[in-house]
DNA sequence: TTTGACCCTCACGTCACGGGAGGCCCCAGG
DNA sequence: CCTGGGGCCTCCCGTGACGTGAGGGTCAAA
């Protein structure tokens, strides 16, 4: 039993025009022709095209696939099986695409705006020292960086949930106390503070009062940050970062 | 903060030419220039970019992507969730190739090829009547082939390995007394094809007498079946088909 | 001031087809 | 017998998404 063109292209879901073009450049030209010229593709050489079209969809270039295909060592099972680690690596790739969205949609949600690094990781596979290094001065030279990535990769749905929750408590009792004109030093103030930088330490990084002192000078400094506390009082940034050395100070 | 091309094109692992690419067509236009003409990316033509590359991973044409970007209501919380449901969308689709893999893995293994429609039922995603009924008339009417279908899709490795080996054992059987020379009817025979018959009806689809005894017509008019039998021992096909006869017959 | 890395704008090349034009082949129906 | 329509052929230009220089400005560091 053989097929013309048409039949195959229905078959495979492809145009009649593509078979003409695997004919023209050699990747799959049919085993035979009628006499009238007429394309008649065999079973083999629908094995070769189901193949062609799985690289292909794969993402590999026509060349590429007359490179695997016509390796030595053609044995089918080999093939299923290259298709199927393939396909394996490729779900993973869009798993962790997912991860990154889902991370995307939680700092949207929190009101954070990523870095370009941030915001690219998934598609950049490279990590080149330069961007590496910045990133690292921009945290100050530590791992705290890292230790967050690291913990929070794992956190679920209700983990963010809660995250968020008490971060907007923290922040709420900030804005209550600095509206009711408490100064920054006051007793519950500080024990705000405190509670901070234990949200910090639980669900992030160690946050000793060293660096507590130093993310409070970030809440007035880095925009990004400043815009989340400016935007529920003005001055606020400024009041939490009071709190904060006020804090570290009774602590040492 | 703003970033030049070549900054912008490390981040997101794309190459120079692609941002101009993208600037000259209008889908990515820098919002700014320096006074001697070098493209300054903002923050949120970062933004603009990386939703670029992922509706350009996932196959979008870069007009349809414009498309999708500059549709009026562009939250990114609705984007975010966009890209989740293509993503996961896509996953499906790789799955369901897995499968397939795995499922022509098996029909190798036990030596069985495929008809056109089994080969590149995971590319069309269209079935169109003419061969859903070819498929029908060639399985003589009978839903047997769906059963066996929705059925086999939930097996496991175990499963197809326990498969293998018991249908090894029955053509073990059939081919011992066959060449022992036991008459097609003899009692340990059709005993071998009464096992048969439970285990098509165990692992793929009820198998009645009358139904195995189509199955054993199969077995002599259709060439892959026969080849099978046949490269096991000349004459085993037509012997089986006998004793399954036999067997029906006894039964009945 | 010079050097080298980076940037600019043309402009042609490439890959994987799309979409006709113009013309055989072949069989069912009048 | 011939005629119409569907499928097939080759030839060839078009397109989308860039690659790849050529030829020439820009700019911070040495």
């Amino acid at each position: 039993m053989s097929y013309s063109v048409g039949q195959v292209a229905a078959f495979a879901g492809v145009t009649v025009r593509t078979l003409h073009h695997y004919d023209e450049i050699g990747l799959l030209s049919p085993s035979e022709r009628t006499g009238a010229g007429y394309r008649r593709y065999s079973e083999s050489d629908l094995d070769r095209l189901q193949r062609v079209l799985f690289y292909r969809e794969l993402g590999f270039s026509l060349e590429e696939i007359a490179a695997i295909l016509d390796e030595p060592g053609l044995d089918a099972l080999t093939h299923l099986r290259r298709q199927h680690e393939l396909l394996r690596k490729r779900i993973a790739r869009l798993t962790e695409m997912v991860e990154a969205v889902e991370t995307a949609m939680e700092a949207q949600i929190m009101g954070i705006s990523l870095t370009p690094e941030e915001r690219f990781e998934v598609f950049g596979d490279f990590r080149p020292e330069e961007y590496a290094e910045e990133a690292k001065e921009r945290w100050g030279g530590t791992d705290a960086f890292e230790q967050s990535r690291r913990r929070t990769t794992a956190y679920t749905k209700e983990d963010w949930l809660r995250i968020k929750q008490e971060a907007a408590e923290a922040l709420a009792g900030f804005a209550a106390a600095y509206e009711a004109g408490v100064p920054a030093d006051g007793e519950q103030v500080m024990d705000a503070a405190e509670r901070h930088r234990a949200h910090i330490s639980r669900w992030f990084y160690d946050c000793g009062y060293e660096m507590h002192k130093g993310l409070g000078e970030l809440y007035v400094s880095d925009p990004r940050f400043t815009a989340n506390y400016e935007s529920t009082a003005e001055g606020l940034a400024r009041y939490v970062r009071d709190a904060i050395h006020a804090n570290a100070d009774r602590r040492s």
